[in-house]
RNA sequence: GCCCCUGUAGUUCAACGGAUAGAACAAAGACCUUCUAAGUCUGAGGUUACAGGUUCGAAUCCUGUCAGGGGCACCA
């Protein structure tokens, strides 16, 4: 498959060139011309708007566009070039070219839509990243779905992606965890243990670590009754991985690297950023920020109170605070680690870092942009998609989450209750930028509610009419495409889309837009199953095969863009 | 007080500065001897929160106002 808008860009700037040669146009820089697929039946299948040369050439915008209709060199899938007032381009594909696509997407199977922009290049995608403290939740599987699809978007569009996951094992959080473990172990002993307040506190109340201290119970029985807090935690923290591994395979998906904090500490990564930091001039040695802000209720004095820190100049770049890299007790916070993480991501040579985010961290990713750019390297190389907060709704009320509290809905939960497919779909099919309301009795209803059977089902129609046809010995061979009709065509048309699907979802970061593109192709397709029929006794052999051929290319555009969002292809449901 | 995101049909959401703002669901009415009705068809539904501005052209960009969400730690 081409891309059809680039291919058509590139042919009218040639023919603008050439215009501009011959004296026909006056010489002038041209602006950006996006050739786009029509939005409209009768406004041609691809469209360019020529307004913007009017002002540059001083001329009529819809003379531009005869001149340009005139001069363009059609490639072979073009059958039409049209200029409209007031100025567009209009372009209509080749009805034999079209039909012909049938066999064309059929015979490029596992990588149909593939992009040859990202070949040669290494793209990595951070996303996930929870530290091992508790299941996976809600707000925490909608950046996973949106990165796994990102990644699954840039492979498709050429490169060679790594998939990672960043985790801190150390820190108050695991110390909490460890002693919650430790404290439901010896009570999964019988053993009563009144708690401290502190421990009440930063008690972790989940079932897991119950279901975790009874595994434990089993296999060591009481021999870990002395044993203090590391223990526990080191063997909660693999319980943990081995059960947020599981979770994300059920939505299929799978990290290449696990990237632990604690080695940019071991390292030396750390000092070596800081160093780097402090001989730029962006540190100093405080006990209060020299610029902090204007936060509000802040206290210089309390913040005074805690000692020297070393801080970053980090408002040299516009943000409204300097931040703190090392503590007064000598630890550094988790801006700095981040920083020199970030480091070395670009050190490994990646050309593109995807970075996942929830909204609740955007301040943090800033901080880290302005480490890097302070070290003199291209931000810019990290790109950090920001995914907005996920609200729970369950009979029209929002349900709390708090991994704390322990009644909050886990990945593993939601999957429960309806399933992989549909959580992927659920939590792809809305524009990072925005809230997303997770409606449970929506999710749980198994109906056409849910637009992820509406498209699957379009798969498995397939499928049937496969499965039939073999059944009655019906076969596509010495398929005659030209004599598909114009609702194929239609679909065709859409179908010859994924490549730009493909292309812009990787250029704006935005995964979601292959959620709306294989609705939109189910819309087209459903029609079409009902009024073109392959096995009806007033169906002629030649046209079986021709509508059979079509149905094996729909299916693999359907099964293609199902596996781009990590979805399930059922034969049947 | 400052920063980020959002405000589009009854609802959930699309729409990279371009033509008549689109889907799905809900609500109204028709279709199953026919490759799966988890489907199809027919209508209806809009001052794109509000006010200015930029532009040949604005849901989109800029400014302000209002409303909702998130953040503004020597927590991660």
């Amino acid at each position: 498959m081409i891309l059809i808008p680039v291919e058509l860009t590139r042919v009218v700037r040639e023919a603008l060139a050439a215009l501009q040669a011959e004296g026909k146009l006056p010489a002038f820089d041209l602006p950006a011309l996006d050739v786009r697929s029509s939005k409209r039946a009768g406004q041609g299948d691809y469209s360019v708007a020529l307004m913007g040369l009017a002002k540059p050439a001083r001329m009529n915008p819809a003379q531009i566009a005869v001149l340009v209709a005139e001069q363009v060199m059609k490639p072979d899938y073009v059958a039409k070039a049209e200029a409209v007032a007031p100025g567009y381009l209009n372009f209509w594909l080749d009805e034999a070219w079209l039909k012909a696509q049938a066999d064309a997407i059929i015979a490029e199977g596992e990588v149909l839509g593939e992009l040859a922009e990202g070949q040669g290049k290494r793209a990595q995608v951070e996303f996930v990243s929870a530290n091992p403290t508790a299941p996976l939740h809600i707000g925490r599987s909608r950046g996973a779905i949106v990165g796994d699809t990102m990644a699954r978007l840039l492979e498709a569009a050429g490169y060679a992606v790594e998939r990672e996951y960043y985790f801190n094992n150390a820190g108050a959080q695991m110390r909490a965890l460890g002693n919650s473990l430790r404290i439901r172990y010896l009570e999964a002993l019988g053993l009563p243990y009144e708690m401290i307040d502190d421990e009440r506190k930063s008690f972790y109340q989940g079932n897991y670590l119950k279901d975790f201290a009874a595994q434990l119970v089993a296999e060591v029985g009481d021999s870990w009754l002395n044993k203090g807090y590391e223990a526990f935690k080191l063997y909660a923290e693999v319980k943990m991985f081995e059960m947020i591994k599981a979770t994300l395979a059920r939505v299929d998906i799978q990290h290449d690297v696990f990237f632990n904090e604690n080695t940019l500490y071991d390292s030396g990564a750390n000092d070596a950023v800081l160093e780097r930091l402090d001989r730029a001039g962006y540190i100093y040695r405080a006990a209060a920020p020299e610029t902090d802000g204007g936060a509000p209720d802040d206290d210089d004095a309390k913040e005074a109170g805690k000692g020297e820190a070393i801080w970053f100049r980090s408002s040299r770049f516009g943000d409204p605070k300097d931040r703190v890299m090392v503590k007064s007790s000598g630890e550094p916070t988790y801006t700095l680690p981040d920083i020199a993480y970030h480091v070395n991501k670009l050190e490994r040579g990646f050309d593109l870092a995807v970075n996942v985010l929830g909204a609740d961290h955007n301040t943090q990713y800033q901080v880290v942009r302005n480490g890097l750019t302070a070290l003199g390297y291209d931000a810019d190389k990290v790109h950090v998609i920001i995914v907005q907060l996920v609200a729970l709704l369950r009979g029209g009320e929002v349900v709390r989450m708090s991994s704390r509290a322990g009644n909050f809905e886990t990945l593993d939960d939601l999957i429960d209750q309806t399933s992989p497919d549909a959580v992927r779909y659920m939590l792809l099919a809305r524009s990072s930028d925005t809230h997303l309301n997770f409606d449970l009795d929506l999710a749980v209803k198994k109906s056409n509610d849910n637009p992820v059977y509406y498209i699957q089902y379009a798969h498995v129609r397939c499928a049937g009419i496969f499965r039939e046809a073999a059944a009655r010995g019906v076969t596509d061979d010495g398929a005659d495409l030209s004599l598909l009709g114009e609702p194929e065509m239609r679909f065709l048309r859409k179908a010859l889309e994924l490549p730009e699907v493909i292309a812009d979802s990787v250029e704006f970061f935005e995964p979601h837009r292959i959620a709306f593109y294989a609705l939109e192709l189910a819309n087209i397709f459903h029609p079409i199953f009902d009024s073109v029929r392959v096995l009806g006794v007033d169906v002629p052999p030649e046209l079986a095969a021709a509508r059979l051929r079509f149905f094996k290319a729909a299916q693999a555009i359907f099964r293609r863009s199902l596996r781009l969002m990590g979805m399930t292809t059922p034969e049947v449901m």
